[in-house]
DNA sequence: TTATTATACATAGATGGCCGAGGTTTGTCA
DNA sequence: TGACAAACCTCGGCCATCTATGTATAATAA
């Protein structure tokens, strides 16, 4: 494949950069925003999320910084680093790319 | 999850039931066609596309029946069914709604 | 003639993303 | 006081796909 076959799998990591690109925000919130985003299509799982989030983390694509909500709960807030939007780049061309070639083939197919 | 989960990792079954809406075909054939028909983006492997083609079968997408090629060699071709084509269709409009909603959410990422 | 490559099918085991299920803490509302 | 939402987390397992390997035949190269 020419495409990293994990982009549909790797999938929520596009959209989780994407929406970091925005702004900073804490995972419950991406989870919330994604949806909306999204028109309810992209329901993340908590499950799914964090993991990904520490991994993110790891290979230096977000950076974390802990703040208090007005409540006084605390959130960790993510915000994507340089090297974040360069990865993020690349995703989208992958996308780009995935998106062409799955519509080149699904078009080549004769009507019902 | 509105689309199936499976959408993405299962787009492969998308793609090959997209092949045979056109055509029967054998296999290796749809091996190198996909990779034709999507600018080499698409190199399908072996023990990824047989066993999927017998999970095909066994769910009545598809018919098989053996065939002589010109020179001799037998090979098995694959032909997709009513219910296969409606299957087709049903993949088709979550391929769409996916692919809508992930550039929904891209497209909403601030540019670099 | 022999070796290699391409065709054509197949399966078993490993990998890796995602989810289900469960757990914890804090704040709000009845 | 209890119930619920917000906010974080981890573990075990499923499932799609790939790697590796195997078989057999035809075409081509050495």
């Amino acid at each position: 494949m020419k495409i990293d076959k994990s982009l549909m799998s790797g999938s929520t990591t596009l959209l989780i950069l994407s929406l970091l690109a925005g702004e900073e925000m804490y995972g419950y919130q991406m989870i919330t925003e994604l949806a909306r985003r999204s028109n309810q299509v992209f329901e993340l799982k908590e499950g799914t999320l964090y993991p990904i989030l520490h991994g993110l983390e790891a290979e230096g694509l977000v950076s974390v910084r802990e703040r208090k909500s007005p409540e006084g709960r605390t959130r960790k807030y993510y915000r994507i680093t340089r090297k974040g939007r360069r990865a993020l780049d690349q995703r989208q061309e992958e996308w780009v790319t995935f998106r062409e070639q799955v519509d080149a083939v699904v078009n080549s197919a004769a009507p019902a």
